[in-house]
RNA sequence: GGAGAGGUGGCUGAGUGGUCGAAAGCGACGGUUUGCUAAAUCGUUGUAGGAUGUAAAGUCUUACCGAGGGUUCGAAUCCCUCCCUCUCCGCCA
């Protein structure tokens, strides 16, 4: 959520930075801060009456005291009584209103954000190794997957649903390995807790994260009990520290979380045709950092180069994109995409986003921490993905697929699969 | 799922209709004193809004005692609903 204070104060910046997203934010602007304007009115006058009201009960109370009949002022009374509720109402109605719109813009994209209007906008970052070359036509990984008996669409599909896979043997283990090799990697080497959560959360989370209200239609929801599943680890390990004022000293703060994420996405063109990419339900680890305003941008450096480090451990080629102000996610300032190349798609696949939510996430969760003047402050929150699992085995297999179709391990990886090969 | 107990400020913990935003203690911060890995003493110490005003401050005011609703001139206190925690029982990986 942003800050309604700099709505007022800097509408016109407000518009504009909202504007390189895409889009004509003006009309919704000027709406909240009319309503805001309306809001404050009806709060101004209905406080007057409640000041009142209170100073009058107290003479009530001295006169009892004093064996006074009072039933004249209390009628008195009374009556801003009723007016009192029906400012409240109104007062209420226009904050409720208020909110609703709030929640429904955007954060403001960072100042080192480059414009943009569309995903071809992306300026790359950086490159890391090369794409590998083979004397043979590289196979997809749902060939090899087949060929090795590693995942099982036509199951998942049996007992779920289409774009729900089941993972078998040597392929279970395979998932299993790369969790593993994950989180101790950010663990030990670069200095992140691990914490396992819920994977069913309730709506204030998502509220907090931004996933609502905005994109419910995105979500799996269990109605029965008012929850969500997650579609990301990013909901539930922010929402760690959800209301909360944290200490200074704590900042930093670091979490490596493994879950699986569950996704309808819903409109989405052509799923289930391309094997493990897009899935309804994917595994996942997720970097999570909280971080004061002065820390962020230096951060999301640190928090990209750990997701890289997965990349580069496993010896996987790889480019980083920055996302354009046309193409950020709603509640992100600034993102950095990592994409594995995977050779069996000629093409690249994203297997990390990497983003810098400023305050956006923390106002919204009311998130903060004692400045060093003691001032409670917005803490920034960051995500990124350390990565998807489910892009990192397709890009896995793929590139260590050999001639004679089995499939080397990289060294990284083989003391937590235990074998050298597939096949 | 059943029975009981309980949710008050950073913590402990008083407070059953009116000068209660809330005693006391602890902690923290600041001062004084003494002096050595400390004690004594005095003071300060919740959050979020609104109005006014500003360089900053200040002043006035509202709300908040788990959440929401109700009764009342007036609610931390009475009533209703819900949530959560603890103990015991049941069930269970």
């Amino acid at each position: 959520m942003l800050d309604i204070r700099l709505f007022r104060e800097k509408p016109d910046y407000v518009k504009e930075r909202l504007a390189t997203r895409g889009g004509d934010f003006a009309a919704l602007v000027d709406e909240v801060l009319s309503i805001d304007k309306d809001r404050r009115a009806a709060e101004t006058e209905n406080q007057k009456l409640q000041s009142d009201r209170n100073r009058i009960s107290k003479e009530i109370g001295f006169a009892k005291k004093q064996g006074n009949d009072t039933s004249a002022i209390e009628a008195e009374v009374r009556g801003i009584g009723d007016r009192i509720a029906q400012l409240g109402k109104e007062a209420e109605a226009l904050d409720v209103k208020q909110r609703e719109l709030m929640l429904g813009i955007p954060n403001l994209p960072h100042e080192a954000c480059p414009i943009g209007h569309s995903a071809e906008e992306n300026p790359e970052v950086r490159v890391w190794g090369e794409k590998p070359e083979y004397a043979f036509t590289p196979k997809d990984h749902t060939v090899l997957g087949a060929e090795h008996g590693l995942f099982d669409f036509e199951a998942g599909a049996k007992i779920t649903g289409s774009a729900f896979v089941v993972y078998r043997g040597l392929g279970a283990k395979l998932e299993r390995a790369l969790i593993n090799f994950l989180l101790d990697l950010h663990t030990t080497e670069h200095g992140y807790t691990e914490v396992g959560v819920p994977f069913l959360v309730k709506a204030d989370s998502l509220v907090g994260t931004s996933q609502l209200p905005k994109f419910e239609d995105q979500l799996y929801r269990c109605d029965r009990d008012e929850l969500y599943l997650a579609p990301t680890a990013e909901v539930p390990v922010t929402n760690l520290h959800r209301e909360e004022i944290v200490k200074l000293e704590q900042l930093p703060i670091q979490y490596a979380a493994y879950t699986p994420c569950f996704r309808r996405e819903a409109g989405s063109a052509g799923l289930g045709t391309r094997g493990l990419i897009r899935m309804h339900q994917f595994d996942k680890i997720e970097l999570v950092k909280i971080t004061t305003p002065e820390a962020s941008m230096e951060e999301l450096e640190k928090l990209t180069a750990n997701a890289e480090k997965v990349l580069q451990k496993l010896g996987l080629h790889y480019r980083v994109i920055e996302l354009c102000t046309g193409d950020i996610g709603f509640g992100s300032a600034k993102t950095y995409d990592i994409e594995v190349w995977a050779p069996g798609q000629n093409g690249y696949l994203e297997v990390s986003s990497c983003s810098s939510f400023g305050d956006y996430q923390a106002r919204r969760m009311n998130l903060r921490f004692k400045d060093e003047k003691g001032k409670n402050t917005f803490c920034h929150t960051l995500n990124g993905s350390g990565t998807a699992l489910a892009r990192l085995y397709v890009a896995l297999l793929e590139t260590y697929q050999q001639a004679d179709g089995t499939i080397k391990i990289p060294d990284a990886l083989k003391p937590y699969f235990g074998k050298e090969v597939i096949g």
